[in-house]
RNA sequence: UCCUCCUUAGCUCAGCUGGUUAGAGCAUCUGACUGUUAAUCAGAGGGUCCUUGGUUCGAGCCCAAGAGGAGGAG
């Protein structure tokens, strides 16, 4: 994996790169639909292509393992072939699921001891197996094991939990290092930031994945429930530490304006599921703002959906329709405001991105995020 | 013409021996959703308990008459 740093905008510190993987160029910054079981839910590989532009997707180590389970995905030739996208793959480690699956699940410094969601069977995660089904599903970047730890999160633990999030990451990279990829293409490992809300943390953090100079580099542990205020400044600070001349995902985030924002303070990828669960519980977003589609003040606009995002579903269908498809629960309701989301989360990162070529994104910043937080 | 059964929220229905403010599911409306256990979750509005009269301290429930509906007999 390759990152170019082509622009750094002269009033913040968004910037704009390429990083180059074995499946193509991602155009960054960039938002990265998440396909969690292997699939974007409700969008078509061709409709990621052709409608949304996606330049690289994610997949998720936890379920993928579950299902369809390494030998399915060994025999097929990893991910890539299995879900037929030959683009840029991310997956995550599992770490979230950890967190995210609290109540059956037992951290130990040698790995998590966690219970299927599926079936109830127990299973046990640790940093090296881990990286090994990661080598074995085959995406271009691979995430570290970490802890994600909760909020609000007591100091002591917050601190221990960091600790052990690094010790995790030298076996990680141990591991990585000493293995192989199984396909044709490489791979890269990012280690993760975490240290909570706490300034001293995630410095210390940051400090430490800084100094693995892998690839890129990565911020969890936010977007968990703490205040957006909090969000910022923690990812302000750890920009401020994270190399320079590495892509810095910020993992989960977030809304419209939390996406600027971190662009703003130097992120440069993102992931969330935002645009896609919201479609399917009919939360829309537009150019002009969101909307909750089931509102019944639509019921009888017949005006396409998104007609400024100039893509098909935003201007072929009608609000009225897709509020009918919705309130039916109807499959091609899901569809269609899963694309338009994601359409305009694409657009709104390639709106970002020529912006800082341009050098006048903080301006243009501040007006879109009103617009686009705005409900209609 | 007679007999039996039914009538409770927009719909389909619970409702104990007569006892606080009559409930559920669905539907409607509104909100939430941030490295997906989520086509999920939460909240709200909505009642002439068919009508009238009676019994009773108290009636959705018991009694009478009527209205509407379903089935049966002739």
């Amino acid at each position: 994996m390759k990152f170019d740093l082509q622009k750094t905008d002269s009033k913040s510190s968004a910037r704009a790169g390429v990083v180059t993987t074995d499946h193509g160029e991602i155009l960054t910054p960039i938002f990265m639909p998440v396909g969690t079981a292997g699939t974007v839910k409700a969008v078509h590989q061709r409709e990621l292509h052709e409608d949304i532009s996606a330049q690289i997707i994610l997949g998720n180590t936890y379920h993928l393992f579950m299902r369809p389970g390494l030998d399915v995905i060994r025999k097929a030739g990893g991910l890539h072939q299995f879900n037929g996208w030959d683009k840029p793959i991310l997956t995550d480690s599992g770490g979230y699921q950890v967190y995210s699956l609290a109540n059956s699940r037992k951290i130990k410094e040698e790995g998590v001891n966690f219970q299927s969601h599926i079936d109830g069977s127990r299973h046990f995660f640790t940093p090296e197996n881990v990286m090994d089904i990661q080598r074995t599903i085959g995406a271009d970047i691979i995430m570290a094991f970490d802890e994600c730890t909760p909020y609000p999160c007591e100091y002591d633990y917050a601190e221990r939990s960091m600790h052990m999030t690094h010790r995790w990451l030298d076996r990680c990279i141990r591991q990585f290092d000493n293995g192989a990829p199984l396909y044709e293409h490489n791979q890269t490992l990012f280690p993760i930031v975490q240290g909570s809300t706490y300034k001293d943390l995630r410095k210390m953090s940051a400090e430490y994945i800084a100094g693995k100079e892998r690839e890129g580099n990565a911020i969890g542990g936010l977007s968990v429930g703490e205040p957006t205020e909090d969000m910022y400044e923690m990812t302000d600070l750890v920009c401020g530490i994270l190399p320079k001349d590495k892509p810095r995902y910020l993992m989960g985030v977030g809304t419209p304006a939390n996406i600027l924002e971190c662009i703003a303070l130097g992120v440069d990828l993102f992931d969330c599921v935002m645009p896609t669960r919201n479609a399917r519980n009919g939360m829309l977003y537009t150019t002009e703002g969101s909307i909750n589609i089931r509102n019944e003040k639509w019921k009888e606009d017949f005006s396409p959906i998104d007609p400024g995002l100039g893509g098909y579903v935003g201007t072929f269908y009608s609000k009225a329709y897709l509020r009918h498809l919705i309130v039916s629960n109807e499959m091609l309701g899901s569809q269609i405001a899963s694309i338009q989301n994601l359409s305009f989360y694409l657009w709104l990162v390639g709106e970002a991105r020529k912006h800082i070529m341009e050098d006048n994104f903080a301006s243009w910043k501040n007006g879109i995020i009103d617009t686009v937080s705005q409900r209609l």
